[in-house]
RNA sequence: GGAGAGAUGGCAGAGUGGUCGAUUGCGGCGGUCUUGAAAACCGUUGAGGUGCAAGCCUCCGGGGGUUCGAAUCCCUCUCUCUCCGCCA
C-alpha cells in the first residue's frame, strides 16, 4: 500500500497519477486524510488519557509504600474515570484505524511518470522486437498437436487424473522442460542470484504480503483445513523472506532466484486463449526477485529486462518487449514490462515474462525497511519477474522449431537434454 | 495423533506485581591505545505513533481478563522444542 506520508503530502499528485491507472480517487484521498487526521486527533487523547493513568498509577505505589493508605484510596478514584475513558478511547481508535487501513488497501500503487495511459492491453507501448520469426516448413501445426504426435505432453491423461489445466509431461517433454528449469536456474546463478527453493505454500500473512489477499484470493488454490494458499507464482514466498525484516544499506541488492511450480485457479477464462499450453491450472516458473535501495530501483529494473532479453536471445525466441499501459498495470506495480515470444504456429504473441517494479508499495505493506546513514527506517523497492514462465517458451520452442525430421533443440540446452532433437 | 516443556531486544539469557522498555554476556557501531591489526579499556546500540523540540504513548508470541499498577497472576489461541506414534 501506499505510504500515508506521500498521500498527505502530495494529495493532488497522487490522485492524477491514479488516474493513469484508470482509477478514481477524487473522493477517496481526502476521505484517508480525514480519517488519519481523525486517527491522530484520538491517538492524542488516548495518549494524554494513558500519562495520566501511569502518573497516578505511581504515585499509589509510593504512597503504598510510605503506609498512607486512605490518599491512596483517594487517587484510586480519579483511575475509575480514566479506565473508562481509555477503554471508549481505544475503542474508537480501533475501528478509525480500520476504517483508515480498508480504505488504504484499496488504492492501487502509483504508476510511474512514464507509464503511459491506455486503458486495454492494445494500448500497451511496443518498446522493441527481435529475433526472426521462422518460415515454417508446409504442414506445421501448432504445439498441441506436436505434443501428441511426438507423445511429449499428454493433456488428456491429465484431464483424467486432476482436471483441464493440469498436462502430464512425458518422456522428451518432461526432459525438455527439465533442462530448460535448469539451463533458467545455472544463467541467474551466473548472473549473481543466489537459488531458493520456497515452499509452495503459504499462510495468509505472506498473500497479503505481496498483495495476491485480500483482492485475489479467488485466484489462488485454498486448502482451508490448514489456512494455506497455493503460490501463483515464487514471488510470494521469496519476497516474503523479506517481511517483517530491516535491511542495512550495505545489504543491496539483493537478488533471489527460484523455481517453483505455480497454481492458478484461473477463475473465469476460457476459449482459444487457454487452449493447449497457452494457459494452464499448474505450470512452472524460474522467478527472479530483486530488493533494492529506492534509489537504485528503475536502474534494476532496465537489469532485469535486459537480463531476460538475453535468456530469451540464447533460446532462438523472435521476441518483443512491452511497456504496460496504466490500464494494463497491475494493482501492485509502479511500472512493468512484459516479454512475448512469438509462436509461429499459432501466429500469436504469448506473454513468457512480467518484470515489476513495486516501489515500496509490497514493502510498505510486510514492513520491509532498511536503515540508512542516519538510522532511519526506510521501506526498500521490491522488483521480480518471470525468467522464464516455461509452458508458453515449451510451446515456441515446439513450433518456431519443427521440421520434418523433428524438432530442433536450441543449442544451449543440449548439454543439459543430452538430446538434440524431438521425433 | 498422544504426553510434557517453552515463547523476553540481532543472538544468548536474567527478570515471578510497583520508575522494567527491561540486568548481563556476545555481536554491531564510535572512540582510546597501536606503524596497522588483535587484545584491553571507554562510550553507544530494539520497533512504531505523536510533536518544532523537550517529552509523552504503545509494544516482552497473538487476543482477552484480574489490578490503582502486569514481562511477571488467570483464561484462550498460535507457534517452537523434547519423547512416543505414523511416515518420503
Amino acid at each position: 500500500m501506499l505510504q500515508l506520508q506521500v498521500i498527505r503530502e502530495n494529495p493532488k499528485e497522487v490522485i492524477s497519477r491514479l488516474a493513469i491507472k484508470n482509477f478514481d480517487a477524487r473522493e477517496m484521498i481526502p476521505a484517508i486524510i480525514a480519517l488519519d487526521d481523525k486517527r491522530k486527533e484520538i491517538q492524542k487523547q488516548l495518549d494524554d488519557t494513558q500519562a495520566r493513568s501511569n502518573t497516578i498509577a505511581r504515585e499509589i505505589g509510593v504512597l503504598f509504600q510510605s503506609g498512607k493508605k486512605s490518599e491512596a484510596s483517594q487517587l484510586k478514584e480519579e483511575t475509575v474515570v480514566l479506565k473508562n475513558t481509555t477503554r471508549d478511547l481505544s475503542v474508537t481508535l480501533e475501528n478509525v484505524k480500520k476504517e483508515l487501513d480498508d480504505l488504504l488497501v484499496r488504492v492501487p500503487n502509483l504508476p510511474h511518470a512514464s507509464v503511459p495511459g491506455g486503458k486495454t492491453p492494445e494500448d500497451n507501448e511496443i518498446i522493441s522486437q527481435e529475433g526472426t520469426i521462422p518460415q515454417l516448413p508446409e504442414g506445421s501445426v501448432p504445439h498441441w498437436d506436436l505434443a501428441s504426435k511426438y507423445d511429449i505432453i499428454d493433456f488428456m491423461l491429465g484431464v483424467k487424473i486432476s482436471g483441464a489445466g493440469f498436462p502430464v509431461y512425458k518422456g522428451k517433454g518432461a526432459r525438455l522442460q527439465r533442462a530448460l528449469i535448469n539451463f533458467f536456474l545455472e544463467e541467474a546463478i551466473k548472473a549473481g542470484y543466489l537459488e531458493i527453493q520456497p515452499p509452495l505454500m503459504v499462510n495468509a500473512a505472506s498473500g497479503y504480503g505481496t498483495g495476491q489477499l485480500p483482492d485475489k484470493d479467488g485466484q489462488m488454490y485454498y486448502a482451508p483445513l490448514d489456512d494455506l494458499y497455493l503460490i501463483p507464482t515464487a514471488e510470494v514466498p521469496v519476497t516474503n523472506i523479506y517481511r517483517d525484516v530491516i535491511l542495512k544499506e550495505s545489504d543491496f541488492p539483493i537478488k533471489n532466484v527460484a523455481y517453483s511450480s505455480c497454481f492458478r485457479r484461473e477463475a473465469g477464462s476460457y476459449g482459444k486463449d487457454v487452449r493447449g499450453l497457452n494457459r494452464l491450472h499448474q505450470f512452472d516458473k524460474v522467478e527472479i526477485v530483486q530488493i533494492a535501495h529506492p534509489l537504485k530501483s528503475y536502474e534494476i529494473l532496465e537489469e532485469m529486462r535486459e537480463y531476460v532479453a538475453g535468456l530469451l536471445r540464447s533460446l532462438g525466441l523472435p521476441f518483443r518487449v512491452l511497456k504496460l499501459c496504466g490500464g494494463d498495470i497491475s494493482f501492485t506495480s509502479a511500472m512493468t514490462y512484459d516479454m512475448e515470444v512469438y509462436a509461429t504456429a499459432q501466429q500469436r504473441w504469448l506473454e513468457v515474462s512480467s518484470i515489476s517494479n513495486f516501489e515500496a508499495f509490497q514493502s510498505n505493506r510486510m514492513k520491509l525497511r532498511y536503515k540508512d546513514e542516519t538510522g532511519k527506517s526506510i521501506p526498500a523497492h521490491t522488483l521480480n519477474g518471470s525468467a522464464l514462465a516455461l509452458p508458453r517458451i515449451v510451446a515456441a520452442l515446439l513450433e518456431n522449431n519443427q521440421t520434418p525430421e523433428g524438432i530442433l533443440v536450441p543449442e544451449v540446452l543440449r548439454p543439459y537434454t543430452g538430446f538434440d532433437i524431438i521425433s
